[in-house]
DNA sequence: TATTGCCTGTGAAATAATTCACAAAAATAT
DNA sequence: ATATTTTTGTGAATTATTTCACAGGCAATA
């Protein structure tokens, strides 16, 4: 079982050598890998060996390599089925992100509970309205969700997520979704919360 | 100095107190904001024992007095200057949050690197070409930024945006912004980057 | 005003994560 | 072929964070 802040840094990681990987460089170091990426050197050996290889050489890693490790390990290969629920300015905002649309993701299914909005939207993903969220996540098997709606619904989508059965959610809502299942991970993106976050870092860093 | 995970923490127990209060609460135990939060008592005590305080009760701490307390330690109550750099689906949607407005964070300006864009959109705040970021957050003395604009000009604005003196990034683009001064602060909310973390997990958590 | 039951504050213990240090292996240079 | 440099892998040490345990104070009750 590794360690979140490992899984963390491995998935930056992995994008680092996708970078990389396109600007033509085939093997890197240790130390170059942590330079780019803000954490020490030791920090990224000791991450990969995490993925539980031992495959020593002294012209650093192989680039194509250790994403295929990396890949394997996680499961980046095989695509996975998202879902937005709030077709709001954010939620549509977000649905349309390049980086989501060609990636390892593929978002099949928008929520909203305006059923207007469902019908002025143009899109080439389903829509629903909020009422069926249980019964799509479940009938088509979507394992993670962006949550855009205003906080005082968060929760009550959140439930209907998991009652379909979804395994991960990224909640934009400012608000903190309870889980009593331990099985659901979920990722709080709140914009006003990380503001503040960073304003308290900042006082707290002075003196 | 208040060690990161117990700021985390404590801005989310900020958040919970002012929820609280608006639904006519006043006093409330550890244990029950632990649940509230998703983490145990004791931590959240040891957490508020970082501000600097020692007034204890057998009927759980006064919510309107905690919260003046965590407002006073990391300034909640001035008012903060921020920006957006990338006038886009997703900078105009952050941009027009009601929780942005109206709240301790004032967002005073907009940059767009697309002159004719900066024409089309209209808006309270005012807007500037991108050319103009680091004279800008200088002049007006903007504290924090957001940055939605594609990942392979993120660099580049972080890097003006630190010149005009920006002390806080939260980033949106898909891509690690490299800060050589550790004076500032950057949160990254790599929308498809996140998702592949809970992806991870989920496949980390199996077995 | 005693007594009882909560609840906090906090030093100590336990756990988790990071950093270090160095042996061993591979590449490169002589 | 040998020496030198580079770079990884990993157990050990360090540092950070969380959890525990309980003393001591406050409030409520009788």
């Amino acid at each position: 079982m590794i360690p979140f802040p490992a899984i963390n840094r491995l998935c930056a990681l992995y994008r680092l050598l996708c970078d990389l990987q396109e600007s033509g460089v085939e093997r890197i170091s240790s130390a170059d890998l942590g330079k780019k990426l803000g954490v020490g050197a030791h920090n990224i050996r000791k991450d990969i060996a995490f993925l539980g290889v031992s495959s020593s050489s002294a012209s650093g890693y192989d680039i194509k390599g250790l994403k295929q490790l990396i890949s394997e390990k996680f499961e980046f290969n095989t695509e996975k089925k998202a879902c937005i629920v709030g077709l709001g300015r954010l939620g549509t905002a977000i649905m349309e992100r390049k980086d989501l649309c060609g990636g390892e993701f593929h978002i099949i299914a928008g929520f909203d509970s305006n059923i207007n909005r469902l019908e002025t939207i143009s899109s080439s993903i389903s829509l629903y309205p909020a009422y069926s969220i249980t019964e799509v996540v479940r009938r088509l098997r979507i394992e993670l969700a962006i949550i855009a709606v205003p906080a005082c619904v968060a929760q009550d989508v959140a439930d209907k997520l998991i009652d379909g059965g979804i395994k991960g959610i990224l909640n934009f809502a400012p608000v903190i979704v309870k889980l009593d299942n331990k099985e659901i991970f979920i990722k709080n993106m709140d914009i006003s919360g990380e503001l503040r976050v960073l304003s308290a870092q900042i006082k707290n860093s002075i003196r």
